[in-house]
DNA sequence: ACATTACATGTAAGAGCAAACATGTAATGC
DNA sequence: GCATTACATGTTTGCTCTTACATGTAATGT
């Protein structure tokens, strides 16, 4: 439960960032594992402040653009490992629009079915073009530590093994 | 959008259905890849009603014990077909909290990082058991036709293709 | 006879999220 | 000089979904 409470944690744990920063975050590199938009995280980064577990400093750039950077206190870091050390239920089946329509295939025609497959193919493989390549910047395995390198290097591989899985399927 | 709309309109295609057997249904088998509660369903077959999708004649079991049987109209069965042969956009990369604490995992130590690890391994593993026991129950595969049983088939050996994927990366 | 489980149908409150609404400043390209 | 894009921070509305509330009948076990 509210774990954009802890995605916003963790990366203000790491650098003083503004919700544009972190709005930056979760549609940049992020978002291959985690989505919001800032509709979600300005209230959320208003709700940690009311709970303590974040503060701000206001920076002017320029002549009055103002910008509000976050930093975890003291409390935000305790939740933060709490959250990290604690083994959650496994998450619910993820809703697969496709999926459902296979299950109701007895209604489609052979080359019915065959072009709603090889549509969800060619997207299965866009996406993992787009992993493949995320993953080609790391030249070389990253030093096997904990690392925000290492981690994203492990998450993207996690993605083309899922997205891999997919497209054997299919 | 509304794809509960669509899997009921499946459902009710299929057979004459009462709002509790169709729960039955999303708590069932369908729920390897759509889970949905009677909370949401019941509203969504009023809806139905009201656009004239589906329509129900009420059954009485016993001395009074009403069940409406929901069944679909000519019109209700037009968009389901329209919806099964649109192509949708790839869904959302799927929301994963474990992915997220590797993510975060440079503020874990080795044997903390290590417990979140097997404690993962371990439920994945127990879903793989499960959806492999169901797959057993298919002796040998079923004729290779779009019939329900394929299609369940086809689906339970996906999500154990799905579920081997991520226990690899584990 | 009594309890429990299965059958059966709803509503209410609230979390999570996306799309759209709303406003303004600063830097870059042309 | 003017337009576009990037920076920056919010609120509103509406959809999906879960949990809990709410009520009642029928079958089964003991």
């Amino acid at each position: 439960m509210r774990e954009l409470k802890f995605a916003i944690l963790g990366l203000v744990n790491r650098n003083e960032l503004s919700g544009y920063d972190i709005t930056k975050a979760f549609s940049g590199s992020l978002s291959k594992f985690w989505e919001a938009k800032h509709s979600q995280i300005y209230p959320e980064l208003r709700r940690l402040m009311d709970e303590g577990l974040v503060e701000y400093t206001v920076a002017i750039h320029g002549e009055k653009l103002e910008k509000k950077l976050y930093t975890i206190t003291g409390k935000g870091r305790e939740e933060l490992m709490q959250w990290l050390t604690t083994s959650e239920p496994l998450e619910p089946v993820p809703k697969d629009a496709f999926r459902l329509k296979i299950y109701f295939g007895e209604n489609l025609e052979r080359d019915q079915m065959a072009a709603v497959l090889k549509s969800q193919l060619r997207e299965y493989q866009a996406r993992l073009a787009i992993l493949e390549n995320s993953f080609d910047v790391f030249a070389e395995c990253p030093p096997e530590k904990f690392t925000p390198e290492f981690s994203e290097y492990l998450l993207i591989k996690g993605g083309i093994l899922r997205d891999n899985a997919y497209i054997d399927w299919l």
